[in-house]
DNA sequence: TTCAATGCAAAAAATTTGCATCCCA
DNA sequence: TGGGATGCAAATTTTTTGCATTGAA
């Protein structure tokens, strides 16, 4: 579980208004939840979270769609794509170091990967500009993956 | 472009029909369409390429989903997502070499990328066992980049 | 006070499903 | 010929949008 951070929310509010954009309830609300996310969230999660959240007043699930796009286009959130058809959501590496996701096949479990297994290696593209990358990993967790003589062996 | 071959639906055909299933008009249909694709295609966009093929009759649109659906259990198609929110398939790896897609962000264009940036350096992450992963890659192709000294260069 | 942001409902877009009919095996 | 596959329409699911009202600056 990451460190929450208000610092983390103060710096995106201030990306938010050096924008042009307003500092709402709804989208403090959004982010507080974003920033406290282990892992990417869908809309409907976020917007779940913001029931127990937020102090009460719940936010319209059309505002939260709206929010995160304003903050997709800001670069301050970035898309997450695991097998399933769904979407998710969480901090762009501004406020996230560079990392990627391994998730179970078989329990849904999600775990961060870094250092990023591409790291240098995306170069030798005859003149393609790669600027950036979307990657995930799947297979089995140590929970899942069939017992291997692993335990024995102490690891 | 890559070349068309009638192997590979021949070669699925058979999976097909061991696991059960039929071969019928629409399912050649849709798989002529994806075999003849030189870039992943959303399911919208094989229904339209179902038009003009075909051989004239059509295919309705619900048979294009459950047909996709179908191979992609089967493990025949796998699906690939660029940064936008469509979702493309394309034959897997037993029809195609395994690669990776780099999507120009200005003009579109989608190029494959191989050999695979990730071989085998995904193998250090404590245990977890990873079996396969998503990998796209994103920037600017030699016709949109900013034009630098490249020309110059011969490059 | 003003104009952007929100809530709410309705619209679009994407995908799935029920069921009568059709057609592959 | 029997049961899975298809077409068609309707239902879901996901996301966007129009508009009156609210609220941040």
């Amino acid at each position: 579980v990451p460190l929450l951070s208000f610092a983390d929310v103060d710096r995106i509010r201030t990306v938010l208004v050096r924008a042009g954009h307003a500092w709402t309830r709804p989208r403090a609300a959004v982010l507080s939840v974003l920033v406290a996310a282990a892992v990417p969230l869908k809309v409907e999660e976020i917007h779940a979270q913001l029931g127990r959240r937020g102090g009460g007043r719940t936010v319209n699930l059309s505002s939260v769609y709206r929010t995160v796009n304003l903050l997709r286009g800001l670069g301050v959130v970035r898309p997450v794509r695991f097998g399933d058809g769904a979407q998710r959501f969480e901090l762009a590496e501004d406020d996230r170091e560079h990392h990627h996701h391994f998730v179970c096949e078989r329990c849904g479990r999600v775990e961060d990967v870094r250092p990023c297994p591409v790291e240098g290696v995306d170069l030798e593209l005859g003149g393609l500009a790669v600027r950036s990358h979307h990657l995930e990993l799947f297979g089995l967790c140590l929970g899942c993956a069939p017992t291997e003589p692993r335990d024995r062996v102490g690891v």
